[in-house]
DNA sequence: GTCTATAAAGGGATAGAC
DNA sequence: GTCTATCCCTTTATAGAC
């Protein structure tokens, strides 16, 4: 019983600072402001948490196992690297619906943040996610599900950005669920927004004008 | 020569303050920060400026004006839809290499600065913006260059951000310039990671497991 | 679990000398 | 154009009463 209260509060008050942490930036959220917003005072939150600091940490390190878990599932599972990119950008888009503002923190602060010595944690899983989109992007090319001469690096960092960023526009019980926004997107993806006649690749069909600024 | 000795003063100033706020943030840099860099006290500081508000105010309004003034001149040239599109992610990416601090600060910033009613030419920037991509996609769907069946609104907040998250990774004068990026990020936009022999429309070619959770 | 009260540090900005 | 000196406010965090 007692317990279950003890964390139950912590909860509402972790979960609210993230919400704050999400909205107005990690900086300029002040412990004021978390306090205000629980109805309590300042200094009655360092009886749950040590620190600002703590919190945030909490908060992202909460999110980053579970996304984490997920991943390492899919991983696990017998599938062509198509259906492994399928799986893991739905899970992302998922991922986006569940942690809605750790994901949002996460976007916003992670490179500050991981530039102390506590939240170095975070360039690891940097690491680990990039390990693991190379791998499907590898294993794709290797199989021809996926184009050859493709810059790997590069489609990495695109996939990356583009699916994490969504969390800016995407509302979790919006109009769009989060199958469907991954369903699209994994659509221009994989096949583009050009339509098949007036389908060519860029380096064949670029206009003229951008094909002579090209230095590399 | 006096203008152009305090304007020059000035634009340093302004240019090392936008370096410290697209690392650090511009909440995070403090003004002794500012002045310790360019070896002065903070106070020397309101002889340029009025306040750091007007500082990161003349940041972002400088590389706004700059950019929409590029897009304005590639609207109004007679291209067709697909060559609009290429120019305009050119010029993205080139704006980009150009304004490189002020492209970061506006990314990770200006969803919050937009709030205050100084900076509410963000927002109408954002109306502009959408309005130029909106007119790029129908008429591209109109004249068959594109895909028809796209949700419009969706395609352009993906492009949106795809293009201008790149700011993340991205540094001018490293290996890959503007216009390359450009060229490969186009080559997956317009025509996707799939292989030919693997294409396939994600409605027909998805995993039951991902069809199966669909609900929009 | 929350409050009162306050410490200690750091923030943006200003006035006037040089 | 910069410095000296400082104001006033807000910040995170703490100690101990209730």
């Amino acid at each position: 019983m007692k317990r279950d209260g003890v964390s139950r509060r912590r909860q509402e008050l972790l979960d609210l600072s993230a919400r704050l942490f999400a909205e107005r930036g990690y900086g300029a959220t002040t412990v004021r402001d978390i306090a205000d917003e629980a109805g309590i005072l300042s200094g009655s939150l360092y009886h749950h948490f040590p620190s600002k600091e703590a919190m945030v940490d909490e908060i992202l390190s909460t999110f980053l196992d579970d996304l984490f878990s997920s991943y390492r599932e899919i991983m696990a599972r017998d599938l062509g690297a198509r259906q492994k990119l399928e799986a893991v950008v739905v899970e992302s888009f998922e991922c986006i619906d569940k942690h809605h503002h750790a994901v949002a923190i996460f976007q916003n602060e992670a490179k500050h943040l991981a530039q102390s010595e506590r939240f170095s944690y975070l360039n690891d899983r940097g690491q680990e996610f990039r390990a693991l989109w190379r791998q499907i992007l590898e294993e794709g090319v290797r199989s021809g599900a996926f184009r050859p001469h493709l810059d790997l690096d590069l489609v990495f960092r695109f996939i990356r950005d583009t699916v994490w960023v969504a969390v800016r526009w995407y509302r979790p019980g919006g109009p769009l669920s989060a199958q469907n926004v991954a369903a699209q997107y994994l659509d221009i993806l994989l096949d583009g927004i050009s339509s098949r006649r007036g389908r060519s690749r860029v380096a064949n069909g670029m206009s003229p004008a951008v094909k002579e600024k090209q230095r590399a």
